[in-house]
DNA sequence: AGAGTAACCGAACGATCGGTCGGGACAAGA
DNA sequence: TCTTGTCCCGACCGATCGTTCGGTTACTCT
């Protein structure tokens, strides 16, 4: 049997651990005291598996930067017209958002006081610039409304987007992840207003 | 000359100072110390003005949730036909998170964890319950999309509207207020895809 | 001149912070 | 049985936390 044994903790499982703990509470009003508290290890016992507080945060906010980087790799935000590769970008960014929630939801909070922070802002800022371009081109091919600039558009739009972090809670019977992307696409490319 | 002498701190100004700090930092962390680096005056000193760190954060998200909740008061919110009421707010939202800029967005990044913050979240969902009862009261109007159901649009619509304190800074040549405001009205009623 | 007060300060408080240290319990391999 | 390594612990570290205290300066009012 392959699946037994699992009552240690490994850097993994006490990671999410401490995502859950950090996103209730911010990661500045998280301490390792509140952290052994959740795991039920002592505080000391969590440095046997990871070097410090700032470790797990690094963990954290590079497993959801993965995920986001990890769509502009995939086929269809790389070939096709503009305005289709944005739609599939912003289905996938809903999927990756719903599928790896708290750790997204950790890394769109950080503020950017420590080095690792920084560095998370840094490539998030990376990320957003990659998705303008997209917006831009999408606006060259004149396929999205000129009348609002581009870099105002996807700000709002990411912002929409990354709102999901603030409400979206995958257990039970809420709602779906499909339904979820369905909606933001409709929203974003055919707005609000009910179609005549 | 009524305007003169302006070197002493009231609680006002030394809310501004702090707000500015808090959302630099976030307010966990922030220090005492950093608050008086950044006020010019002694730690001590501070508690001359307001009674600690918690009362600064009250009356800052007060401020805030004053400003939001005054638009619900407003004519234009209360009488017509729900959907121009919705795009009413829609515009008035931008206004003042824009106007209160500091403020709102330290109120939109409370955690939970203190008395005032668990009140400041409590009051923000009953903005964002009567802001629902207006999206619903449009899609009972037919006058908004049928298919993404009411709640997940107001969520979706805040979620936009609110990222405007991730990236908006009214200073210099950026994008003005009123530009910002009919590129979200735009964008949450007519959608990013060009009209035919 | 004297009293009152607003604005401020340095020093210190107990509590808590992130992190370190030496060692105990226990299972596996020799 | 002895060694080795994993996993965990209580006790403790210096630093920093929000806050308090006693006092000083400077201005206003009488």
């Amino acid at each position: 049997m392959t699946t037994a044994k699992r009552d240690t903790y490994t850097p993994e499982t006490l990671l999410s651990v401490a995502v859950r703990v950090f996103n209730e509470r911010g990661y500045d009003g998280t301490s390792m005291e509140h952290l052994s508290k959740a795991a039920g290890i002592s505080k000391s016992s969590i440095y046997h598996h990871v070097a410090g507080k700032e470790e797990l945060l690094r963990r954290a906010v590079s497993r959801a930067l993965d995920g986001l980087f990890g769509i502009l790799d995939e086929e269809h935000a790389r070939v096709g017209r503009a305005v289709r590769r944005l739609e599939y970008v912003t289905r996938r960014m809903v999927e990756v958002l719903t599928a790896e929630l708290p750790y997204v939801t950790l890394l769109l909070r950080v503020r950017g006081n420590t080095g690792t922070e920084r560095w998370a802002l840094e490539r998030r800022r990376e990320f957003d610039h990659r998705v303008a371009e997209l917006m831009k081109e999408a606006a060259a091919d004149g396929d999205v409304r000129a009348d609002v600039e581009f870099g105002l558009a996807t700000r709002l739009v990411f912002g929409m987007i990354n709102s999901l972090v603030e409400w979206y809670r995958p257990d039970g019977r809420g709602v779906g992840e499909r339904e979820v992307a369905d909606a933001v696409v409709r929203l974003v490319f055919e707005g609000l207003r009910k179609e005549e």
